[in-house]
DNA sequence: GTGTGGCA
DNA sequence: TGCCACAC
């Protein structure tokens, strides 16, 4: 122990103090295992917040955090002459606690948004200290510090758990104590006796007889800790308290222990900590080492935390004006340190920072043909902590696309590019000795996994979702990540598109490589495995290049612009819920859709004869253009509207109004659409997307495509399967279970207008979704002052189509469309509707205003959309932009709160064990396939995710109604 | 109001 | 590219 106190005042930084003598705590050694999580929210709360000068980085926690982790160090060193010494952190996300009771810790309101950023930067901290920093999935911090405690105490070391939780109490014994270094106070078996009324070893029955509000530990009602000491002391533990209950003499104390019986029980499960987690860090790595100077002053002079860089130096024996800042975040952010302007150039030598503005140069870029080379590039991202990530392919459909190649950026302007399957093609010779000189795919993917999964190892992509989905049919599962185009997506959208090339002209004032290219186009294209590897390094590296400067631009932007909880909670972790379902994908039955096909070309011939005959000729029914002459010019049918184009209207409005007018040939065109819609869009294309290998559908979402928040579906658009006709809904039919399975269907009622009462604040909206009533014959009830009892269908029905004109803005002439009123009647509708709701006129006329004001409105879980143009001088474009102001709140609230469900469903289904995997997302419905046995349970595991979606960040005035159906095909559980 | 896709 | 039709 002499020789690591020695260690301890080196001078410099040499190869053996670094390296960890691997000694297991035993006897005579002393362990300090210290609650980070703990230390971060009072670290938070003690001190005002402070933030980088430099840049305005939120680090107020980080200072506190070092300043108490420095301080216990040197407080501890000679007091308790410590040996070993680890950070312990809660791992986001659920634990399995919350199996045992769903609403453990549900109180918890979101971190602070400026504590969010720091929660990287403090793990980063704990590591620029060499001190390990753990934390497990599934586990809370408490059950990893319960499991070192009582393995290095059984193996007859010391502890002391740096904490002052009073969950962490229980494990107090003469061997393990705790400290609590905010008010330097030792905690032993005595003060837990103090505190509890009990030893610690009844401290756990105490609590779970007590509850705990913080936690949400229910507890049994009307018993504290004092009278749960008195209890337990009198009958010796719970379970024979709970047995002997009904001794009791107080009768609602009697009542209640009984009647909560179990609940006291479950309780006591949640606050008893796991001794047993399976600890992947052993208590052999936290003996204590000097720290790198050059690590820990980076990283102490990269937060700009003057006063504790200098004490660290002179501790160290170090300059620290010697020592470069860090410059970047090991596996978490390179956050860009230096000033914009050219004038603020030029710091001390030597010094790498990164820049983004250094020029991009594609002939800069290496192709790497060995192993050596990958493992050199692979060792800087793994010791720096992140890289950017891209993989080229030979097709757009990642589920049957081939991996070419990969690329990696490391810093600005330094990129490469791995070939890997290039040159398979027949008669490709690019270097004039056969086949590429590239590592081979199993080496490469080798070499890469272990990286690309290393959770200390952030990949940085533009559109990761595509890649993600590449490299898991690969066999790799790549985690952490972060994504430009999403970050972009939280930033700006409305503003403009999210594409890699358009953000590159934006941001970066680059022009990308264009992939036509090096690839052509049209009929001469080639896929990239024929792209000659040269121009190829050019084209990919330059991407993964690209995609660094672009996350050097926005990561610092979400936290100034404060979007890092929208991009943290519904855009980052969405990404591997969708890799799963595009996936699994969907089973599809060919037979009945090549059934429904030859039925509907059947019926369409039918329709097609009757049509040619009416009209005199044959001609092109699925020709607006043709379609027009024929009915206006040819058959002089009245009324007919033009097109902007000057040519004739025939949309279904046109064409129903002349079928109203008694007229056969429209109605029959309007069968016919309806058919060669479903067959063209439907039947016919569905199939062919049936995936060879899966024989499975598998549709691509867009994350950042829409302007409001919602996915979008393509190749093929699962989001637009038809419902509303017979005919239509056959199709839907075509949408199975696999065998022993079902499909479930839960969806959202009238989220967007339940959202609209939230929003808006309108009591009696409220109230009716409160209570479970027709909403629209409630609205019919109100507006025209009729009694629900025996209201006609056409009256609801007026009222049904005012509430849907609400959530879209609604416009006098929408209206009048949709109803077919006249504009002035449907005007009347609107005013009678706002005299009774004044609350949402107030509410739309408010959202105008500050879109007006500020370009952009916000849903309530604070994404933002831009409107550019809503201050156009263009009345009409004006008034649409209006209308889009008015509905993007709503709809992009709806799109939230479904967002956060899917993050939540892929955890909630795991810890109870089911089986059921989500497949689809409709908006406001989600389908998933599970075991015939556990459709049940899972029906209503979902229902309870998606109900509670919203929780705990916001607190909706209006519940969340789901609904959810098993049957063996989409259209019986819809 | 928000999308995707087929067709001329 | 515009039109039309399907979904929420």
């Amino acid at each position: 122990m002499s020789s690591k106190k020695e260690s301890n005042t080196a001078k410099t930084k040499s190869p053996e103090v670094k390296k960890p003598d691997g000694k297991l705590p035993g006897k005579g050694d002393h362990i300090f295992l210290v609650d980070g999580s703990g230390y971060i929210f009072r670290a938070y709360h003690a001190l005002p917040p402070l933030t980088r000068k430099s840049d305005g980085l939120p680090v107020g926690a980080v200072s506190g955090f070092c300043n108490m982790l420095y301080k216990l160090l040197q407080d501890t060193k000679d007091e308790f002459e410590p040996t070993h010494l680890a950070v312990i952190f809660d791992h986001s996300g659920k634990s399995f606690r919350n199996e045992l009771y769903a609403d453990y810790k549900a109180h918890r309101p979101p971190a602070p948004e400026d504590l969010v950023p720091q929660f990287a930067l403090i793990r980063d901290a704990v590591r620029a200290f060499d001190v390990p920093s753990i934390e497990m999935e599934g586990f809370e911090a408490d059950d990893l510090i319960a499991t070192y405690a009582c393995q290095a105490a059984a193996n007859g070391a010391r502890v002391t758990i740096v904490s002052s939780d009073k969950d962490l109490m229980q494990l107090v014994n003469g061997n393990i104590d705790m400290l609590d270094t905010m008010k330097l106070k030792a905690i032993g078996p005595a003060e837990v006796e103090e505190k509890f009324g009990v030893g610690p070893d009844k401290v756990v029955d105490v609590q779970a007889l007590a509850g705990d509000s913080v936690d949400n530990v229910p507890g049994v009602p009307g018993i504290g800790i004092k009278t749960a000491a008195l209890l337990i002391n009198e009958y010796g533990d719970l379970d024979t308290l709970l047995e002997r209950a009904g001794e009791i003499k107080q009768k609602k104390r009697r009542e209640n222990l009984i009647e909560f019986a179990d609940q006291a029980r479950i309780s006591r499960d949640l606050v008893r900590l796991k001794q047993d987690v399976p600890v992947t860090v052993g208590l052999e790595e936290m003996d204590i080492k000097t720290p790198d100077p050059v690590k820990l002053i980076g990283f102490l002079k990269d937060m700009e935390f003057t006063t504790l860089t200098k004490r660290v130096a002179s501790e160290l024996g170090v300059e620290a004006d010697e020592v470069p800042a860090a410059g970047e975040h090991p596996a978490d952010a390179p956050v860009i340190v230096e000033a914009k302007g050219p004038t603020e150039r030029g710091g001390a030598p030597g010094a790498v920072s990164p820049s983004v503005e250094a020029p991009i140069d594609p002939d800069a870029y290496e192709t790497v043909t060995e192993p050596g080379a990958l493992k050199a590039w692979l060792k800087e991202a793994k010791d720096q902590g992140f890289m950017a990530l891209d993989t080229e392919t030979d097709s757009l459909d990642a589920m049957a696309a081939r991996l070419v190649g990969v690329s990696i950026a490391t810093r600005p302007g330094k990129a490469c590019y791995i070939p890997l399957q290039h040159g398979s093609g027949e008669g490709l010779d690019f270097d004039g000795n056969g086949t590429p000189e590239q590592i081979s795919l199993d080496e490469a993917l080798g070499l890469l996994k272990p990286v690309l999964e290393d959770p200390a190892v952030l990949k940085i992509g533009q559109n990761l979702k595509y890649d993600l989905q590449v490299l898991k049919r690969h066999g790799i599962d790549v985690a952490p990540i972060d994504d430009t185009m999403l970050m972009s997506y939280a930033l700006d959208a409305g503003l403009h598109g999210h594409g890699m090339d358009e953000l590159s002209k934006l941001h970066l004032g680059h022009e990308p490589i264009p992939f036509k290219e090096i690839a052509g186009s049209g009929k001469s294209q080639i896929t990239f495995d024929q792209v000659p590897i040269p121009k190829a390094t050019r084209y990919a590296a330059e991407d993964a290049d690209v995609t660094l400067r672009l996350y050097m631009i926005l990561k610092p932007r979400l936290v100034a612009e404060k979007k890092i909880t929208v991009y943290e909670t519904l855009e980052r972790p969405l990404v591997p819920v969708l890799v799963d379902m595009e996936h699994e994908g969907v089973k599809i039955d060919r037979q009945v859709l090549s059934r429904l096909s030859g039925e509907f070309s059947q019926k369409m011939g039918a329709y097609e004869e009757e049509i040619y005959e009416l009209a005199g000729e044959e001609f092109n029914i699925g020709s607006p253009k043709q379609l027009g002459e024929i009915l206006y010019d040819k058959k002089g049918l009245s009324g007919g509207r033009k097109t902007k184009t000057g040519a004739w209207s025939t949309d279904a409005a046109a064409l129903e109004e002349l079928a109203a007018q008694g007229h056969e040939l429209p109605q029959r065109i309007l069968d016919w659409r309806g058919l060669s819609k479903l067959k063209s869009t439907y039947t016919d294309a569905l199939p062919e997307y049936i995936n060879k290998e899966t024989g499975r559908v598998h549709t691509s979402y867009s994350m950042a495509s829409t302007t409001t928040g919602r996915l979008a579906s393509s190749e093929p658009n699962l989001q637009n399967i038809p419902v509303r006709t017979e005919d239509g809904r056959r199709i839907r039919t075509a949408f199975i279970a696999e065998k022993g399975m079902k499909l479930i269907s839960a969806d959202y009622s009238q989220i967007e207008l339940r959202l609209v009462a939230h929003i808006a604040g309108v009591k009696e909206l409220k109230d009716a979704f409160a209570d479970g009533l027709d909403i629209h014959a409630m609205t019919a009830s109100e507006i025209f002052n009729v009694p629900i009892k025996g209201m006609e269908p056409s009256v609801r029905r007026r009222a049904k189509a005012i509430n849907f004109g609400i959530i879209y803005g609604i416009s006098a002439f929408g209206l009048a469309n949709q109803l077919g009123i006249s504009r002035s009647e449907a005007g009347d509708y609107i005013d009678l509707y706002f005299k009774r709701f004044p609350g949402i006129r107030d509410y739309m006329e408010s959202t105008k205003e500050s879109a007006h004001k500020n370009g952009f409105v916000e849903t309530i879980f604070g994404r933002k959309i831009h409107l550019p143009e809503i201050n156009s001088k263009n009345g009409a474009r004006r008034s649409f932009m209006e209308r889009a102001a008015i509905n993007a709140p709503i709809q992009g609230s709806a799109a939230d709160i479904i967002r956060r469900a899917m993050i939540h469903m892929a955890g909630a289904l795991s810890r109870v064990d089911l089986k059921a995997r989500m497949l689809l997302q409709v908006h406001d419905e989600l389908i998933f396939e599970a075991p015939e046995k556990e459709t049940e349970k899972t029906c209503k595991l979902v229902c309870d995710v998606m109900s509670k979606a919203a929780e705990p960040a916001i607190a909706l005035s209006v519940p969340l109604d789901v609904e959810a159906n098993a049957a063996d095909n989409w259209d019986e559980a819809h």
